[in-house]
DNA sequence: ACAATTTGTTGGTGCCACTAACGTTCGTGG
DNA sequence: CCACGAACGTTAGTGGCACCAACAAATTGT
């Protein structure tokens, strides 16, 4: 009823606060994707872009990265890269000519294909402990999570595949 | 039935792929925590190592890398740091010359109550949305994913207060 | 017409996880 | 007993990511 120190035990397992498990478990995660994500010459944001581009459509730079929560500046750099292998086609806007038109092409598409097919596999590879209705119980705790903290971050919700 | 992809759907929330929930719900509860600690000249390795130091007692330099699985090249910036300010004393170990002990200090214990305090109430903030019983919950969750995939990794469970 | 804002872009900062290499010291097997 | 491998502390460096500042060009609000 004091303020309950734990006494030293030398070989008892350590105490963490619960951020630091979502951060080991989150670095896990983030590092098994990327490395799925890499053999197949693609990162992250790859894969955030081409995927927000093929739900919503296309749309400037800039609403891409209110969307993705990527920062514009680093967005450059992606689309970039997805333009030179043709999965992502930037045209200057004719209504506004400050920005950029970013559409999604068909090759694109098949390459998000690719991509989500490999993304779900490593989804299940790290949540392979849980049950199919604890994967749900985590992920609704960490939606309310995200909405408390960023209300008006970019939106989310579940993943679904992408369609042709 | 198919493969039902998704089709666009200009103002639907765009679907998430739960590991990266799991990045976006850490990066916010590691910045909070890490804001925290700044204010109090502190960085989370501090937190950790001190945390570790207290419940374990004194070790060498590798063996607190070990049980807190920060790399022992970044630990050596953090036990400077600690020494600097007298939390914590490294000395050469007589029995392995090749080794620094590490303990720490009564002022060191002192400034961990501080930061142990300190990070119990951000963990407050950053999981207030969720009642105790969920707490509960989403650490067990973790603590399970923890376990699959780093299961001889640093040790962990819950935390609970030092004590002095 | 003018101020404020948006957009794409460049360049840069700082943190963190991680690796490589090193000299030193210890343990072990031949 | 000594040669070799391994562990230890340390330094330096890498690469990715989140983030910020500033800019010119273009648009919007007033």
């Amino acid at each position: 009823m004091t303020d309950a120190m734990d006494e030293q035990d030398t070989s008892a397992p350590l105490r963490l606060p619960p951020s630091r498990m979502l951060s080991l478990v989150a670095m896990h995660a983030d590092r098994l994707v990327s490395e799925g994500l890499a053999r197949e010459g693609a990162r992250k944001w790859h894969y955030a872009a081409l995927m927000a581009l093929h739900q919503a459509g296309s749309m400037s730079q800039a609403a891409l990265s209110r969307l993705t929560g990527v920062y514009r500046s680093d967005l450059v750099s992606v689309i970039n890269e997805l333009a030179e292998r043709g999965f992502v086609e930037r045209a200057p806007d004719a209504a506004d000519r400050r920005r950029n038109v970013v559409t999604i092409t068909p090759r694109g598409r098949e390459h998000l294909r690719r991509l989500y097919t490999l993304v779900t596999e490593l989804q299940d590879e790290v949540f392979a402990p849980l049950t199919g209705q604890e994967r749900e119980q985590l992920t609704g705790l960490l939606i309310r999570l995200m909405e408390h903290h960023s209300p008006h971050g970019p939106s989310w919700s579940s993943s679904r595949p992408p369609t042709s």
